[in-house]
DNA sequence: GATAATCTTTCCAGTAACTGGAAGGTCAAG
DNA sequence: CTTGACCTTCCAGTTACTGGAAAGATTATC
């Protein structure tokens, strides 16, 4: 499939998957006419960096998190701490959203425009947790 | 409190601290000697700023957040809206950091090394929700 | 089959959000 | 009163895109 099409069901513009490429995330085929053709397996690649990208990992991780399911001749237990690592962060950032939500959530319910200067949400806002 | 200490306690790097002050999210005092002087507040919005950025917010969308706690004059309704737009972000973020802990947990359950050439990861790493 | 619109290509420059390093001023300890 | 750990500004470099030009390929319309 073309880059239009990859683009669409990935997510990520033409030019941030072409840049992808040239930093070596992927290597899609090339038709005939020099076009790139991208297959299931590379827009499933791109959905995944879109969705990562996207929830504050760097790229370099998500060369790492990639590499994790290409490099099949891997060590099990290399392949399963470097997950496990990432589970860990993601834990941690779901706590963190979910602390930036209460924030939110107060924000909404106690400052309707008449707070003291020194609104509660001040000290909530850093996430005491 | 110097720079430093407001490093210290909001996990943001010195260098990344001023950054944010160049670019006008934060406007600490300055002592005699032309030091910067943190407030308790300020720490809490570079804490705050530390936070969101790391979990794909863009400093825009921190600007705003920020404004949004600070601009005490605003009507309620805009503040209301905005922080309401802002917790639908977040919600979505949470469900995709979700998906994306199945994705590891699949990996790390069913792929030690031995996997075919299209493991079933590939299908679900990008989040076929 | 010509032509226009809509792809696609490469290349090069610009932006966003830092990050590192130099050159120099300030301060607290010994 | 000097040594070392701070702090200052400024300028250059990096990461991760993003926009635009110039040109070739494909598709739609006449």
């Amino acid at each position: 499939m073309n880059i239009g099409n990859a683009s669409e069901r990935s997510g990520l513009p033409a030019k941030t998957i072409r840049y992808y490429e040239d930093i070596g995330l992927l290597k899609p085929d090339r038709s005939d006419n020099g076009y790139r053709d991208y297959s299931v397996s590379d827009v499933h690649k791109l959905r995944f960096l879109q969705r990562s990208r996207g929830l504050g990992f760097s790229v370099e991780e998500c060369r790492q998190l990639l590499a994790l399911y290409e490099d099949k001749d891997r060590a099990s237990a290399d392949v399963k701490s470097m997950a496990q690592s990432k589970l860990h962060e993601i834990d941690r950032k779901i706590i963190e959203l979910r602390e930036l939500q209460q924030t939110l959530n107060h924000l909404i319910a106690h400052c309707h425009g008449d707070q003291r200067p020194d609104c509660p949400i001040l000290e909530n806002i850093s996430g005491n947790s």
